[in-house]
DNA sequence: AATCCGATCTTACACTTGTAATCTATGATC
DNA sequence: GATCATAGATTACAAGTGTAAGATCGGATT
């Protein structure tokens, strides 16, 4: 049974570190959190402590000391957040968020064509119309 | 000053009621939520003075009793959580969410025509390229 | 052997959220 | 006027989160 993949705010910001830099240590971890969220070292043990006991990372010893590590990639988050974000906001639909920020003009040129070539992209490796 | 629009889930399934069928009893209410999410009413009519005192929603009095209704619509809503989903688990990019549903397979042809068209009716809209 | 330090473990504490139960005030009813 | 549903207000209470402080243990140092 898989854990609940469900990461708040926080947790996701501690799960980027982790995924660019584990296996780590805890003081490496804590070190980048600093920078980046200012947290207390206190605080990034706890929290990873938190995430271990959730299923979401593992630690293993090294050199003596605990080394932590993701236990699912980042796609795998991803994958999970957006399902449940579309499912929440939109109830499920991908169309009306795109839909939605393209009414917006929030998408910017580039956007437009990065999606527009992927969808291209997508159409012809699926092949399954016209 | 705005409020904060992050809404939990639950609230989001409560203020989907809400821009359904407001201005509404909190009876009303409590008896479409008791349908859709099996709420006890008195679990509704915390949640609703909770959203008040987040000054998401509001209430009238007609015919002496509170009737509630969103402060915000569905739209500036989901526009909110577009953005804070796309930064917090996509660093705040459009295209990688959606290369990831396409690269997984997850967009089924009439998504992908819906998308494209889409992409393509914006594009002509902002007109500025090309 | 006694001491100190860093790594780890245990505990804290307020705020939010989910999920209501209980109390109170008010108009309707006997 | 006393009584009783009802609407609304107040209170409850555990789990989860943010944010750490304090206790402890094992090896390095004196």
């Amino acid at each position: 049974m898989e854990p609940d993949l469900q990461l708040t705010d926080s947790e996701w910001d501690l799960m980027k570190i982790l995924w660019e830099a584990a296996p780590a240590s805890v003081n490496a971890i804590a070190e980048r959190a600093q920078q980046t969220n200012q947290w207390h070292p206190k605080t990034v043990r706890t929290m990873l402590i938190r995430l271990d006991k959730k299923g979401l990372v593992n630690y293993s010893i090294r050199d003596g000391i605990q080394h932590y590590q993701p236990l699912f990639s980042r796609e795998e988050c991803e994958s999970q957040a957006t399902q449940s974000f579309l499912q929440r906001v939109f109830d499920g639909a991908l169309t009306p968020m795109v839909a939605h920020f393209s009414s917006k003009r929030k998408l910017t040129p580039e956007e437009k064509r990065a999606l527009l070539a992927l969808l291209n992209d997508s159409e012809t490796a699926a092949g399954d119309e016209k």
